[in-house]
Formats: C-alpha cells, structure tokens, sequence
DNA sequence: TTGAAAGCGCTAACAA
DNA sequence: TTGTTAGCGCTTTCAA
C-alpha cells in the first residue's frame, strides 16, 4: 500500500483544482459533467479514497451514529459449548438495540460505530467513539457519570434504559421502557384473570434499575389486590441465567410453607431455566404454577409450554435513538431533554394457564 | 453547544503547551505527573474531547475496523408482525458476524463500525466506511467489484463467505465456509447412517455461491453413494424463508413419483417452514421424512423435532476477520493473500431420525 | 520533560 | 463552473 492518493494527486492527474475533486464527490451537479467524469476516472485509475478523518475535520461532521454498550459477556470462558444456547439468547438484548440503531441510521444516511466500554480513563473507548461520531446512544450504566457529563456537553447523547442516572446527566435524552407498567400488567393478568394469589417474584442484579422497576410494578399488583408483599424480591439472582433461574426455581419450591401458584421471573432467560427445573421435578406448568419471564426474546416463544412474558421493543428503542439523534443535530438543538418511556406488551401464552 | 474546546483551549487554560495536551493523551508517562493533572483538570472544565478526525488525519490511523453488509431484510414491511420468528431468525446470521467481530475488535482494541450497503456511486456508504477505518470486511456480493478493487488498493479488506468473486478480487483475504464439505457429510450421514436413498435438495437463490457449494456437496455424496442425483436442485425457493420451505415442502410432497425419504434444505428457515408443512399434512418427521437444514441458527435447535444441520461458525469468522486485518495492519502487511476456510460441523438431532 | 512548527487531507467561503 | 486560500484539531519530529 503506497502512500495513499489524496484530493492533490487526482486533481493533478485530471488537471482540475483540488475543490473540483472535492465537488465531485460532495455535490457532483454543481460541476460539469464532462469534467466530473475526468475526475472520476482519474481517482480510479489512481486508487482514491476520501479520507473521512479529513473531510470530518474540514465540515466538523462525521455521518457518523455511535452506541456504547456494557462489555458483559466475556468472562473467561469464551466458547462455553454447553450453554450456547444461553449465550444466543444473552445477544439479543443489546444486539436488538444495535439492530435498531443500524436501520434506522441506514434510512437516515448514517453509519453506526458501536463499542463496548471497558475501563473509564482518558483513553477510553467511549472517548474514542465519542470523538468520531456526530452523536450517540449509551446504554444506562456503561459509562462513568462523570465522563459522561462531559462529553454529553459536546454532542448529542441519549440514554438507553435505566432511568436517568443522576441530576448530573438529567439535560440527556433518555428512552426507557415500561418496565413497572409491564409487570404490574402481567402480574393484574396472573391474578385476576387467572385467580391466582400465591406468587413469588424472582429479581437480579440488585441494583438494575429495570429490574427494580419491573419489582416495583409487581408489587403494585400485590397491592392493589390486597396480595401481602414483601419490599424485596423474594430472591435474588446474581446473573440472571438460566442456570439461576432453575437454581431459583428449586429453592423456591424447597422452600416450604404454603405451595406457590406462580413464579414470576425479571428476565425471560431466568424462566426458561425455571421451566426446565420444573419438568425434572415433575412440577406441571401451568397447571401446578405459572410462569413468567420478561423481555420477549425469541426463546421465549419456543420452549414448551410457550412463555408468557412482557416483551420489550429493544429494535424500536434502537430506532428511537437515532431519531432522537439526528433530530438534535438538525432543527431541535438546544431544546428541552426528551424522555420517552416505551410502552411495552403483554405476551400471554401458555406458561400462565393462557 | 458552544464551539467545542480544542487543544489550544487546554494547554491555554493550563499554562502548557499543545503538544504536553496531546501527550497527556496519547502517550501520558512521558508528562510529569504534576503536569498532566493540571492538564486533565482543565479539559474536564472545559469540556474537551478530543477530535477523532483531526487524531485519525495526524496519525493516519483511526482505531475502528469495519464492517460492510448487504441492505437486505427491508422490504417495504418493516414490522411483519406476523412473522417475527423468521425475522429474529434472518438476524442472526450478519449479526452473529458483526457480534464476533465486535469482540475480537474489542479485545484487540478497535472499535467496529457497521453499514449495510446502499447503491454505490461516489457517495456510497461503503466508501464512507472505507474513508473512516483502518480496515474492513465485507460480506460477499454486497459492494460492486470495481469498487471493492479501488478501495482495497489502500487498505486491508477481507471478504467473507462466499468464493473470492473474481480475478480482480483475488488479492483479498477471504474467509469461506465449508460448505461443501458440510452438506456433503450431513449428506453422506443420511445415506449411509441412516440408509435413506430417496433425497430431494432444496436450493435457493440460484445464483448464491454459498448454496452453489452446498449443493456441489450434496451432489458429491450422491454420486459417490450411487444415488442418482440431476445437475440441479430438486427446486429453487427464491426467497429462502420459512414460507418459502413450507411451499416447497409441499410442492415436493405433491410431486409423484416415488415417495421420498428425506429433504435437504439449503438452510434452516426452510427447513423449519417445512416442518410445519409437513406436520399440518400428517406426515412425521423422521419416521416418514427425513428433515436437514443449513446454518444452525437457534431456532434449529428449538424446533420440534430439533432440526438436523449443518452449523456455521458466523461468530467466529467476524473474530478471524478481525485477526485478520489486525495482522495485516500490524506484520503482515504485504504477503501473500490468505485465504480461510473455516470448518463447519454436523447437528446430529432429531429431523433425520437420530 | 516540554515547546515550536509543520503538516495530515479535506471543505468552504470568496473570487474569478 | 472553477480556482485560491484558509483553516479544521491533532500528532510528530526536532530543539531546547
């Protein structure tokens, strides 16, 4: 790869001016046909490619979306062959979102630069996309409120999940499910359309947001059937995994006391495995319990019996960034933060008795 | 959004100079420690983010691979409601990509960054993306030859699946499937483990270099078992999908003729819409049909009877594309064209009677 | 350990 | 329609 030809050589080689090769690739009408194409052939014969750092540079602007999401997912064993099937359903989540932000910054003309954050520091890789993108999308928690802050100041930022993280931030666009109303639906469901009063719910990561709003939406329900509930989930998961979720379930039903009628999961992977410890133990569901996941990931349709569930519009909080995004970086500069709060659906299938 | 503090503005603000400001960044054991704190806390007021394009134009060199793909999967419809299965399933195969990618990228430091391919023309995305990376990789048949010819004079490209496209092309590095040896031996595995005879192989979009090997392998362990076997597939589905495999399902079950033992699809979603074909006419799987299909998408496994078929690595050939390019960036920067072909293995489950 | 100065390759007025 | 000329914000020798 010798030196890279640039805007000098193809203009030389087509004997026009350098803002003539410029034009040619900005805004083709406004030069003449006849020497657009000498142009043209000239870059190809010498093997031209516009240097995006430099025309970002000179119009200070990139085409450019980015999204920063956690870097979870890799602890040690990379290809753990036994829980694949986990692992495929553990994607989805973020790569929904990726998904999302990828069509609707295509239909946008943008393309998509997406990073997992590791350490913060001055190098980070948020940083990095921070400074290559004309705006972005960070999955709650991912980055350092503090950096944040920063670079928040600078560009266009939304928030994805989670609620607004500290008063630090509260000027970020921010999109975030209906986790309470979801769970507080689904739970309404379990109860009043399927009688069922003796119901457990099974939490995560103790201080996911969502999760504590989707506990928070249950516990409503509890309430406002004259349901006792705790303040607490009544167990909590580290991981949220399938594995946790059948080591949830047998708890539970070792637990004693008066037989659940139903469990109630904070993610659709806890009660995948859930369904799986249940069959060992001879436990029918629904008929001796109900359960239920949250999220709505593809899995969730096809284990036996189908999982009722609140399934979470992850592609469309993707598409929302970007139109959030490019909003901002057109007409609505500097207006009021926006925060919107997808509704979310209740998937009733047959894992609740539907 | 003032205009954005720079490099002046920090050493100004911190009584250095421009250059210590980029030190600090790029290189902060070379700046006492003292120094570099005054510098930190004056970016941190003022806001500074350091330009990824004026970094990447001074550097030549931009830290982001990336990635081009085809702009399937929006046809008018975007929310097929209806058809969700087919559209998680039809994810997972550039998003498996983009996912290994992602972390391989990650753990050798760059960040990713992904466009599906519009048009070509001067202001095709795939130039963008080729004017903002260090290098890149393409799935095959997504950008014009010539295009793909020029932009790989100036940097690394590898092209993914599919055979090098052409004589122009072949100073690529490349990375395949085993196609045929994979549809060969889940073919052989019908023929001789399980003594069928009677095969019908469903192809799709004909001009697919993917399905073309398939096929090849197919027609390969035929002829090598003595089964006579045509030069083409039994058929050609168009589109590939579960709809499609249903519909040729049942035109194969309504052909005549001797009835057949097993049908081999090109890939998984057709195989998945012809077990529900084959279900809705009475026809069991395997008893009465053998069913395979291609690829080994989740779904397959989740399918009842779980789909017999061929997986392909598409995680791990996002991270060799990676390793790749990171090489060729690094060492290898003018060998020879390498070229992969990444082994593929056989599902043995329950669609073929095992 | 720090500073001065010369670009990196392009865009965008402004002129012609 | 085309050319001239400043930068865009950073890295990078080379000196100090």
């Amino acid at each position: 790869m010798s030196s890279a030809p640039t805007v000098y050589d193809v203009a030389e080689q087509s004997g026009v001016s350098i803002a003539t090769v410029s034009r040619v690739y900005r805004n083709p009408d406004s030069v003449r046909q006849q020497t657009r194409d000498r142009v043209l052939a000239a870059a190809r014969e010498l093997g031209y490619v516009p240097s995006g750092n430099a025309r970002g540079l000179a119009s200070r602007s990139t085409g450019v979306l980015g999204l920063c999401f956690p870097d979870y997912a890799d602890p040690a064993t990379e290809a753990e062959a036994g829980d694949e099937a986990d692992d495929d359903a553990a994607m989805l989540y973020s790569d929904q979102i990726i998904r999302g932000m990828e069509r609707a910054a295509r239909r946008h003309g943008y393309a998509l630069l997406i990073a997992a954050s590791l350490k913060g520091g001055p190098e980070s890789l948020v940083a990095k996309v921070a400074g290559r993108v004309d705006g972005f999308a960070v999955l709650a928690r991912t980055v350092p409120t503090e950096e944040l802050e920063v670079i928040s100041r600078r560009l266009p930022v939304v928030m994805l999940a989670g609620p607004r993280e500290s008063d630090q931030l509260d000027h970020l666009d921010h999109i975030e499910v209906a986790n309470a109303d979801g769970q507080r639906e689904l739970t309404r469901h379990l109860v009043e359309d399927h009688g069922l009063r003796r119901l457990a719910f099974v939490g995560g990561e103790e201080y996911s947001p969502d999760v504590r709003a989707r506990f928070a939406g249950y516990r409503e329900a509890c309430l406002a059937a004259g349901i006792p509930v705790r303040e607490e989930p009544d167990l909590q998961a580290p991981l949220m995994t399938q594995a946790e979720g059948s080591r949830a379930a047998d708890a539970l039903l070792d637990r004693g006391g008066e037989p659940l009628e139903a469990m109630l999961f904070a993610n659709d992977q806890m009660a995948v495995g859930a369904l799986h410890a249940l069959e060992r133990r001879g436990v029918r569901v629904p008929e001796d319990m109900a359960v239920t996941g949250f999220d709505g990931i593809p899995l969730s349709r096809l284990v036996r019996p189908a999982l009722t569930t609140v399934r979470q519009p992850m592609r469309r909080m993707g598409e929302e960034a970007v139109d959030l995004l490019v909003q901002r970086l057109g007409a609505g500069r500097g207006g009021e933060p926006v925060s919107l709060m997808l509704p979310v659906n209740v998937a009733r299938r047959g894992s609740c008795g539907c």
